[in-house]
This record gives structure tokens, C-alpha cells and sequence, in this order.
DNA sequence: TGTGCCAATGTGACCGGTCACAATAAGGGA
DNA sequence: TCCCTTATTGTGACCGGTCACATTGGCACA
């Protein structure tokens, strides 16, 4: 029994390897050892040359349909994983895509993205490796970085939307190709087109018969904020209105009701266009607590769609940003840096007013 | 000037390294060329071997402290970044956690969690990577798996606390640790007491004085939707109440919204406890439409404290839980299990109730 | 003064793919 | 038939740290 097992290959698993212990009388003794096969073993097994197994899992085109198929079975049976460590090591390749990510990043923006970009990176080949800085300044974002480059990240994908973030960032000065995600139209990065998203709300407010309308900022740190800003001013300003723009939120619920608490108190406004949906929560919240009805008393709209948005009390109208979309362009775009393409021109990704009861 | 300049080393940036290029006349020719110096180029510049430059920097006790100066200043005279791919090789340690998510991941609770669980690891000296797998089925989690176990990662965090996806996670058999998190109790995962969490939330109603309470459930096939369900009616039953549970809803607003519609047409119910804050807010508005004043006709208590809780109509009364704790606990799990060490008893981390208007 | 031990450092081999180049076979045209 | 090109496969060296082991110099103790 045991000498039937022992002449037996295990067929399934790590196959046994030897592994040379030391000269005794002039014979190498061996021991097996449990060991993950590598391209030698897989060749050993095929009958051919590690070379040709190496070809074999990198889709190399002058290898005979046959051998192939040979090298395949012989990498299937010992469950042959490339070593990665090995082959970054000759191709100076380590095929990951770093994300840093800076405070905040419980924002829906944000977030949403992380998973797009993901299975953007992962169709193209790349890992996806990430790091979030501490505090968005200086040495939190220097301690990302370095953790990003000491793993070799051949792009960096910057969620941090914030003018003090991309300082920060040409301060440091990384050799490393990088995208800045939501980030301004004017810069290398890939956005929604926030100005136009901002145009559509306000239009669609000013199409409501409104001419009061107000607009809830949010932190002027943030390049969104500022282009939505700019949009919505653009907009007022065609109608020769004198639109007002509050101090700045820090685009949570809770600002939000802060700033909608100031600008509600004199009845001049109909309507608010805050800068994204949380702070128009908060725009919301204060609205029941002064007993406004919404619509008919105040009209508000939103942006970024988040999930939650549609049940809001009102539900509330607001403009839906396409992540998705968005991740992917932006793999597109970093993944033509590092790989040295042409660049796409820089189309931004159109947004889409979603009208709902709050307007 | 040009001599003057051969002779000064850079003192910046890359030095130029010596690269042999053939053998001409029996002198050695060579080029300089622009390359990231390595261990080899830091011995030579400061007088010791390769063998005690990367015991520098791998704090080996045993180096004098003027070697280790000497050597430090080399490093960072050439800016010497250690290679990861040849430490991988030769260590067989690729120092990366992997994160796994499933679906849904625009959820509160597991986004909120990879933030902390990339702090925690950094702290300990350990990369991040994530895997998103495009859908919750066996396929989908093998392909984000596997390209986990193709970065070489030593751990896996679960971000998917889904029995559909234990079940594929087991079917797979990844032989590398990996712990669950946001799971159920009675595995080897980390989580907030979800039960306790419940509890707590139901004991809150009760002492209210409602005594016709419904829960509305999450997805059954999260754990965590389960031992929510599980603590509310523990809490009921002692105090001999039968209590409604709704069917499963999906987490979203919507959901919430469309349960409790059914469950608030016939006016038996003067609370409800939501298994999550995204269908408490359903579940406000579906009360809004029907005309109930929240809390007097119906006191609503959700699940999680998400940021916007504070500002929905009204306040919303719920469950918090420590997210970076569970990250920092899960990552210290992790490690002990990947660096063999022994494991700490695992200690829920404790929910927190938070009162507020809706209850 | 010899011996033993430890601290501090150096040397050669090696991890596991891949590069550059060599080698061989197979076809195609003159 | 012979040379040349192309397709297919193999060989040796190498990427850049690190392991195991060797080596050196001190110092304590007998």
C-alpha cells in the first residue's frame, strides 16, 4: 500500500519537489517537500522548456496550438500561479494601480467610484491597491504616497477633490503617472461635467417660474464645489438675476440645515439649489422645522443622486452623476499614460437632472 | 566645466550606474545609464556590503550605529527605495491584505469600513488591495478572488456578509486566512454585537411603552440582517408580545418604503424598528404620506447612524457602531492569524444607541 | 596566553520568471 | 538543390534583495 502510494504522483495539489540537502558519499540526497510549482516543474511535466511555459501564460503567439494545449494540462494538474514577485522583478512591472484616498471619503462621491475603478483596472489587467491619507494634508498625504510607491504602483488614481490635496500632491512630486478623479474640468483628471450638472439644476429652477433662488455651497476647497458654484451663478447671472450663494458647507446634512437655518429666515428665497444631496437634507430638515412647504413654499434641488435620494421628504430632485462611467474613463485615461498611448481627448461625463417632488 | 562636472557625483535624483555593455580590446566598456539604485549601489557608496545595507534597513539588531548612520545617509543620498518584487521573491511574503467585496458595497457599513481597515494595516506594516466582485455568485467572487490570490496577498478581509457568499467563499477554498467581517457571531469573523445592537434598539421602543412593534428585516441572507431580526424578537417574546417581522426587504429606501406601506395600512403598529437607516428613511416616508406624525403614530428606530440620520424628517433615532474599531480589530485578527500568532478572544465591539426625535 | 562566545560584517548562492540570443525545423523561391 | 526567411523552441544570464554560512575582531574568563 504504502509502496503503490508512494509510486503514485498525487494528481491533485502541490506536487512533490526535490530539493537538494547536501553531498553524502557522493550520492545528492533528496527530500520531498511541499512546494508551489513553478514554470521549471510545469516544463519538467510537459516535456518542454521553462521558456515555452512562460510563453504559454503570456499569450506569446508563436507557440504551437498543440504545445499549448500540452503545457496547459501540465499547469492545470499542478495548479501552476505564476509567481508575481518573480516577474515583477524581471519586468519591472508590478501591474497595480494605486488609489489614494484623502479624508472624507464616506462621501458618496467618493466611494461610489472606488468600485468602478476597480473592475475598470481588473478588465484592463491591473490590480488595484489603495491608500487613505490620514488628514488630507502634507504629511498624511505624503504617507499615502509613500505607502503606494513603495509598492511599486506603476498609476495613482487621487480621490481628494481639493485644491489643498492637489497642493499638497505637486509638492510632492511623484514619478508616477496619476488621474485625478472629481477632479476640475481645467486639470488632468477625469470628471462629470460638474458646470453643465449645475446649469441643468438651475435651469430647471428657473424654468419653474423661480427668481429667488439661492444656492447652498459647498467647501470652496473642493474643486466640485467651486465649478458648481460657477455654474450656478453663470446661469442666474444670463437672467440678469441677482442670485445669492451662502457661506460655505462642509457638504454635510448637518452644514446644510446650518446655511438653509440663515438663508430661510428672511422670507426672500423660493428656492435653493444646495451643492450636493446631504446638505440638501439639511436644506430639508430646516424647511419642516419653519413649517415651508416643499414645493410649493420652497423648492430644492440637489446633487449626486445618491441612493437615498428618492425618499427624501420630498423626494428629492437632484443631479445623477454616472460613477461607473466615470471609473471607467479614468482607468482608460491613466492606463494611456502609463503604457505610453495616445490620450483621448478629455470628454466630460455628461450628468442628468433627475426631477423628482422637491421642485 | 564638463570635467568638473563628470567628477561631481549627482547629488540628487538617480546616480548613473556602470552597465556593461561588451568587452572591446580587452577594456570593459560602459555606459552610464539612468536606473533606481539598489542595494548594491548604496554598499558601494557607503563602504559595506549589500548584506548590511538591507540589514539597515530591515532594523537587524546587530549593526553599530555609526554603520547604520553611514548607510542611512547613503540611502537617502540615492533616494534608495527597497524593491518590493525582490523582497517578495526571496522572503515569499508580499506583506498585502486583500479586501473582498461583494455587491452592494455603496452600503454604509462596508464602505465605511475599507478606510479604517487600510489605516489599521498600514499601522502594522501591511498593504491594501481590493477585489469587487461584479456579482454576489460563485463566479463573480472566483474572479475578485482570484485575482486577490494572484497579487499573492498573506490575508483576505471579507467585506460581504452574505450566506450566499460564505457559501461560495467555502466552496472556493482559498488556502490563505481570511477574516469576515460585518459577519455573523458564530463564525470566526469580527462584527459589532449586532445582537446586542437589537436589543438595544427594541428595549428603547419598549420602554416608550409600544407594545405593537414591527421590524422591518434586511435581507436574510445577511447574517446581519439576521441576528437584528433575531435580537428584536428575543426582546419582544420576554416580554410575551408577538411581534411582527416584515418580509425581507433589500436594505434600500425603497424597500423600506414599500414594507412599511404594508405594514401601516392596517393602524396596528405604533413603532417600528428598521434593520437599517436607509429603510428607516422609507419608512419616514412612507408615514409622511400617509399622514402620521412621527414620533407621536408611529416612532421609528433604524440601524447603523449613517451621517444624514441626524438630518432626516425627523431625526433619526438608531444603532451606531464603531467601524475604524472593527477595522483595527479585524486587521489585528488578520495578522495574528497570517504571522501564526496566538488569537485574541474574540470581543464584539459594542453598538451604541442614539435617541433622537423619530423615537 | 589560550579558549569560547558574541557582536558585526562579508560572500556565494538562490528565489522564479523573463530577457536576449541561439538553435533548429519548416517552408519558399531562385 | 541551396540559400534565406519565418515559426517554434531552448539556453544562459540576470533582475535585486535575502538566506545560510563564513569570517573577523573584541572581550571575558580560566
Amino acid at each position: 500500500m504504502c509502496a503503490a502510494r508512494s509510486a503514485a504522483e498525487p494528481t491533485s495539489g502541490y506536487s512533490s519537489r526535490a530539493v537538494h540537502c547536501g553531498v553524502l558519499y557522493g550520492e545528492v540526497m533528496t527530500v520531498p517537500q511541499r512546494h508551489p510549482p513553478g514554470v521549471r516543474e510545469v516544463a519538467a511535466a510537459a516535456g518542454v522548456s521553462r521558456q515555452t511555459v512562460s510563453r504559454v501564460f503570456n499569450n506569446h503567439p508563436s507557440i504551437r496550438p498543440e504545445t499549448r494545449a500540452r503545457v496547459v494540462t501540465a499547469m492545470t494538474e499542478l495548479n501552476f500561479r505564476p509567481n508575481r514577485a518573480a516577474r515583477m522583478l524581471t519586468t519591472a512591472r508590478s501591474r497595480t494601480i494605486g488609489v489614494l484616498t484623502a479624508s472624507s471619503s464616506s462621501l458618496f462621491g467618493p466611494v461610489s467610484s472606488i468600485d468602478a475603478v476597480e473592475n475598470a483596472a481588473r478588465d484592463v489587467g491591473y490590480f488595484l491597491t489603495i491608500a487613505h491619507a490620514v488628514s488630507p494634508d502634507r504629511e498624511g498625504l505624503e504617507a499615502a504616497l509613500s505607502s503606494l510607491v513603495a509598492q511599486a504602483v506603476e498609476g495613482i488614481v487621487v480621490i481628494a477633490p481639493q485644491q489643498r490635496v492637489r497642493n499638497a500632491m505637486a509638492a510632492v512630486s511623484v514619478d508616477v503617472p496619476s488621474v485625478t478623479l472629481h477632479g476640475a474640468a481645467d486639470e488632468d483628471g477625469v470628471c462629470v461635467d460638474q458646470l453643465e450638472g449645475a446649469r441643468l439644476a438651475t435651469k430647471h429652477l428657473l424654468s419653474r417660474g423661480h427668481r429667488r433662488i439661492a444656492h447652498v455651497c459647498g467647501p470652496s476647497d473642493w474643486f466640485e464645489a467651486r465649478v458648481r458654484r460657477e455654474g450656478f451663478l453663470a446661469e442666474t447671472e444670463a437672467m440678469g438675476l441677482r442670485a445669492r450663494v451662502s457661506e460655505e458647507g462642509d457638504w454635510s446634512a448637518a452644514s446644510g440645515a446650518a446655511i438653509a437655518a440663515g438663508l430661510l429666515d428672511n422670507r426672500g428665497v423660493t428656492a435653493i439649489f444646495s451643492a450636493n444631496d446631504q446638505m440638501a437634507l439639511g436644506v430639508l430638515h430646516v424647511a419642516h422645522e419653519l413649517g415651508l412647504r416643499v414645493p410649493e413654499d420652497l423648492a430644492v434641488v440637489g446633487f449626486d443622486d445618491i441612493p437615498e435620494a428618492a425618499f427624501f421628504w420630498p423626494p428629492l430632485t437632484t443631479v445623477r452623476q454616472d460613477f461607473a462611467e466615470l471609473g471607467q474613463r479614468c482607468i482608460a485615461r491613466l492606463v494611456a499614460q502609463i503604457e505610453s498611448a495616445p490620450l483621448l481627448p478629455r470628454a466630460p461625463v455628461a450628468p442628468v437632472l433627475v426631477v423628482r417632488a422637491s421642485s
